[in-house]
DNA sequence: TTTTGAGTTGTTCGA
DNA sequence: GTCGAACAACTCAAA
């Protein structure tokens, strides 16, 4: 036998966790190094509010491995294959990762690994089935959700992986290797992330389940608060969704869940089989699309009130100033403000996107960037181009007593009942401090599908 | 090969 | 206030 490397990435747990089984039975006693390494091109895209949950979330790893995970910050094809050599690893144990940049980084690591007679093996994913698994009878990708599903089911997904006893870890310092550990929280101006962590985890999965059964009924009403919340867990693996799926149930809400499961495989395997598709227009349809209002200033000026929900349109605010005070927004309302961006402020649809995937906390490549495709219309599996929210409706509709919009709106909290989505229909005008509609929605709304017609010829 | 039925999340308009 | 139709056309998947 002989020491073995566990490169971590988006598995920052210990449970169920395939590859772990692995590195453990190839090192017998011998012991592994548990790495995790921060890559700028990684931490590029994410906000201070999405680094700071992940630091919190390898601290927690880090406890529980009793402080012996080691920490490098640089490039991955430099630093694992020296990490290896240091410890003489016989192989360098991942969960595959199926991203577009994750897996050209891999096969960089790869190649020295080889070179110097390694292994890099790849155990388990971060999907409860691996993209590229599904496929139709002649070996093409699913392009439409509700057939993949099918087959998702008829698939089926495995029983999570069993416990580990105890891992002989190898700490760094002691074997002479650098580390450059956990950097501190950057600054996130008052926000509140959730707990970080695999514990963290499980207690918030164990409070859902208890609770599941309304899941179906009551997940599309943000006042209500009954999403799951697992969505930052999974994005980092605190849990790996087949630890969720096995301890579901069968009732409608269940069913409701793993059919969400099944969408976050799904958008895996699109980006998989499309890896451009996380920065372009999937579809040609609708590729000659028109946006912008005229003049840089004026686009400038309402992407700065979408970012800092000061629209004028309640439901839109309100999703807007929950993500910046929680890094995380209720999914009903990622719908509702995407919307808005493309189809009333006429913005394309990977600015919102890009915004996004800074500021949440679950910010995830393919489900972020397809789920903003599905809404501009551009996606696999799209919305019909004529379907625009109505943010006023959707308030009314999803947030009926106004819970939602008084709870992230100050400025509103003395308004009571439905008419809290239509302040300026207010009998003594809009209360103090809250803007005006910065558009029209229902000329909005005829712009958009103009310009949707104009782009279809 | 051809055909047929269906497709996450909506809105508006007119009766 | 409620209801059904119209909003288009295309692609996909399966029989």
């Amino acid at each position: 036998m002989a020491p073995t490397l566990l490169w971590f990435r988006r598995d920052l747990r210990l449970t169920d966790h395939p590859a772990l089984l692995a590195a453990r039975d190839e090192a017998g006693d011998d012991g592994v190094l548990g790495v995790f390494v921060l890559d700028d091109t990684l931490r590029g895209p994410a906000g201070p509010v999405r680094l700071a949950f992940l630091y919190r979330c390898l601290r927690a790893l880090d406890e529980t491995m009793d402080g012996k995970l080691c920490v490098r910050v640089g490039d991955p094809a430099e630093l694992v294959p020296q990490l290896a050599e240091q410890v003489d690893a016989s192989s360098v144990h991942i969960s595959a990762d199926y991203g577009p940049y994750g897996r050209e980084r891999d096969e960089k690591v790869e190649q020295p690994l080889v070179a110097a007679g390694r292994r890099l093996v790849r155990t388990g994913s971060p999907y409860a089935v691996a993209p590229g698994r599904i496929t139709k009878d002649d070996g093409a990708p699913y392009r439409v959700y509700t057939p993949f599903y099918r087959a998702w089911t008829d698939h089926g997904v495995r029983r999570p992986a069993q416990g580990v006893r105890s891992v002989p870890w190898i700490g760094a310092d002691p074997v002479g290797i650098k580390t450059d550990g956990i950097p501190g929280d950057p600054d996130i101006d008052g926000t509140t992330l959730p707990e970080a962590g695999e514990k963290a985890g499980q207690r918030r999965l164990q409070d859902f389940l208890a609770g599941v059964q309304g899941y179906a009924d009551n997940r599309d009403l943000p006042g209500r608060d009954a999403t799951s919340r697992l969505s930052p867990y999974l994005k980092y693996g605190c849990l790996h969704p087949r630890t969720v799926l096995d301890q579901l149930g069968s009732s409608k809400g269940a069913e409701t869940v793993r059919s969400e499961i099944a969408w976050r495989d799904f958008y895996a395997d699109v980006l998989f089989h499309n890896p451009g598709s996380a920065r372009w227009d999937l579809t040609e349809a609708l590729a000659g699309m028109q946006y912008g209002n005229g003049s840089t200033e004026t686009d400038e000026q309402f992407f700065e009130a979408w970012t800092q929900g000061r629209t004028g349109y309640p439901i839109v605010d309100a999703g807007m100033r929950q993500l910046l005070a929680e890094g995380w927004m209720h999914n009903r309302v990622r719908m509702i403000t995407a919307s808005f961006l493309i189809k009333d402020l006429h913005l394309p649809w990977q600015r919102g996107a890009r915004w996004f995937l800074q500021r949440l906390c679950d910010g995830d490549l393919s489900s972020n960037n397809h789920g903003w495709q599905w809404t501009a219309g551009t996606g696999t599996d799209a919305a019909p181009y004529f379907r625009i929210f109505n943010p006023t409706l959707q308030g009314s509709k999803f947030d009926p007593d106004g819970s939602y919009v008084r709870r992230w709106i100050p400025e509103l909290s003395g308004v009571e009942g439905k008419s809290v989505h239509e302040p300026w229909k207010l009998r003594g005008g809009i209360p103090e401090g809250y803007p005006q509609p910065i558009v029209d929605h229902a000329a909005e709304r005829k712009d958009s599908l103009a310009r949707y017609e104009a782009a279809r010829r």
